[in-house]
DNA sequence: TCTACGATCTTT
DNA sequence: AAGATCGTAGAT
């Protein structure tokens, strides 16, 4: 029975408690996959991610110590880090581990669980895996934009994180688009795919079983 | 201030 | 294959 307060999500699915980030990064991100994110009435299921794993990480936009634009990452975990990429596309992330640690998960691919004609509206038209696979599809289609900086996921109203189906098989490869990163963490095997998903982005060789 | 460029996507 | 488009970070 659902006491009096408690909110009904998709499918009766529960937010995730803020222990759930608060975690290894490589562990939250593997986790990630399957777990549903819902803004309004559209509910997505996550199908791709890459860790970033703090300032050691030489891809990690947390390696030059703590700045305006990376603040959000240096918060506790369960909180959104997005920001602005080529100067057109809001990347969403999801910020790990505790306080001052600078970790965050990219949320790279989605697929649609409810709300397609929302979606499709905010995507032009598009409703296959063009429409959500690509860390700015995925915002661009879930409606989110800088504005969402600092916004607690495991918080009723605005954008939550949902539990879902566990990952029956994961793939995991390379990073995409991090060639300034140093060679050694340029291979670190930090992307994460459902496997037998059509929606996950481009590259998709590289994605080997694991 | 000035410059270079990016965890990308769309169109040609 | 290249253009879009602008905030950020580091250099001046």
């Amino acid at each position: 029975m659902l006491r009096y307060g408690q909110q009904v999500t998709e499918a009766g699915r529960r937010r995730l408690p803020r222990r759930f980030y608060e975690r290894d990064t490589l562990v939250v991100a593997r986790e990630l996959l399957g777990k549903r994110l819902r803004h309004g009435e559209v509910v997505l299921g996550i199908t791709e991610v890459e860790a970033y794993c703090g300032p050691d990480d030489s891809a990690s936009h947390s390696r030059m110590g703590r700045t305006q634009r990376n603040a959000p990452m240096w918060g506790p975990g369960g909180r959104a880090y997005v920001y602005l990429c080529y100067g057109l596309h809001q990347m969403l992330n999801i910020v790990t581990e505790r306080e001052g640690r600078g970790a965050a998960v990219l949320i790279r691919a989605c697929e649609p669980v409810a709300g397609l004609e929302t979606i499709r509206a905010r995507r032009r038209g598009l409703s296959g895996p063009e429409a959500l696979a690509g860390p700015g599809r995925v915002a661009a289609a879930l409606g989110i934009d800088r504005s969402f900086n600092d916004h607690p996921l495991y918080r009723a109203g605005g954008v939550e994180l949902l539990d879902g189906p566990p990952p029956q098989q994961v793939l995991v490869g390379p990073r995409v688009g991090i060639d300034y990163a140093t060679p050694s963490d340029c291979r670190r095997p930090w992307r994460f795919a459902l496997a037998g998903s059509r929606w996950v982005s481009r590259p998709r060789a590289g994605l080997r079983a694991g």
